[in-house]
DNA sequence: GTCTATATCCAGATAGAC
DNA sequence: GTCTATCTGGATATAGAC
């Protein structure tokens, strides 16, 4: 009964092995701090294979870190259609990546923490890639169609995406406490109008006190 | 005539020297790129004396960090004095920033850029230290003295400061590519109003498509 | 294609003279 | 305190059997 002796099948592809075990180490330890060897032991597979699939670590960080930029600009492909308002279309982005970010974790922590430019020295910031690039373009075309005030795309891209971003870097260093969503409303209304107290809510807001203070 | 049979004399500490140039090299090429011995030449000293006064690379790291911690508090504290509003205070803290980003590049690339954890795995998040403790408490603040809208720190503090944040890594990833203090006003203008197009700037709006048409 | 054993290299760290 | 010379460990990478 040869069957017996083997392995237990396992029917992942040795490749996809590979990346899932450099994923998830390259996120607890820092690419640096892994070794060759510990991707091959996580893995199950030998090291001669990590060489013939992706000639060395820096090959899988590459494979990973391409592959998982495309998934990203899946996200924004698939939360731009139906939506006809800039709006709505970057509002439909930041629900996804928050809910992302509860759900696969470690992608958008290999996306979002670390200075990518440390280990694959010959790619561009990230910043300049095709997801974030298009982040912009969107804004862009928001201003341009008069759904957004004139200013700086950058300026106005960092209030829309840099504060849903900003909010991912929190939640992935612990310090904020609950699933993403649940702050997506604070975020839209924030991000659209701004933080300062309206006129029209001081009323509301003097009710609360009053409330407050039984 | 000994006196010129030695190097030109340096009147920088040899411990400072050892800093510089490690701070210099780690945000050029990364913590884990940099080796010590790159940092003994750069500094013109000997191994010896790193590991004297530093116990190694992580030494210089560790001192790195907690000086530059230091600093950003430094300026906190400095923007703080003599603003008695909460958005006066968080204006000249964005203030301070991005003329510090401009001025002192390499310390601020050297808080912003990398993960920490990378290369100082006992440290805490840099989100929870001290300086970006702080900024959420003065959001705070303002919220309980009823400058801000209620809602979650954690949200509004992204919005205020977290645009900020967003900007200077833009800039230092090339993206953004004027001066930072040139977009103040518009950083300022788009966290605490937003950026959707009010309804009294309707007009302007319109005037300028006209005049853009001409 | 997959594996083990091995080679090579280099960074981190130390010892000991001055 | 500062330096040079040296050691050691561990990581990347390869050679060659299966």
């Amino acid at each position: 009964m040869p069957y017996l002796n083997r392995a237990a099948p396992d029917p992942e592809p040795i490749d996809c092995r590979i990346l899932t075990a450099g994923l998830i180490l390259f996120v607890e330890d820092g690419y640096h701090n892994v070794s060759v060897h510990d991707i091959q032991k996580k893995a199950n597979v030998s090291i001669g294979s990590i060489y013939k699939h992706f000639g060395g670590k820096e090959g899988i960080a590459k494979k990973l870190y391409y592959h998982l930029l495309n998934e990203i600009d899946e996200l924004i492909n698939q939360a731009s259609k139906d939506k006809s308002t800039i709006q709505e279309k970057s509002e439909e982005i930041i629900r996804l990546l928050f809910t992302y970010t509860e759900t696969e974790r470690n992608i958008i922590a290999f996306i979002f923490q670390p200075n990518h430019q440390d280990f694959l020295p010959d790619e561009p910031p990230i910043c300049s890639a095709s997801p974030f690039r298009r982040l912009r373009e969107i804004i862009r075309e928001g201003m341009d169609r008069g759904e957004i005030r004139e200013m700086s795309t950058e300026v106005a891209a960092s209030t829309i995406f840099g504060v849903a971003i900003r909010m991912v870097q929190l939640r992935l260093d612990g310090i904020v406490e609950n699933p993403l969503p649940t702050y997506l409303d604070e975020v839209f209304d924030a991000s659209w109008n701004g933080i300062l107290i309206k006129s029209d809510e001081i009323n509301n807001q003097e009710a609360d006190g009053l409330v407050a203070q039984l």
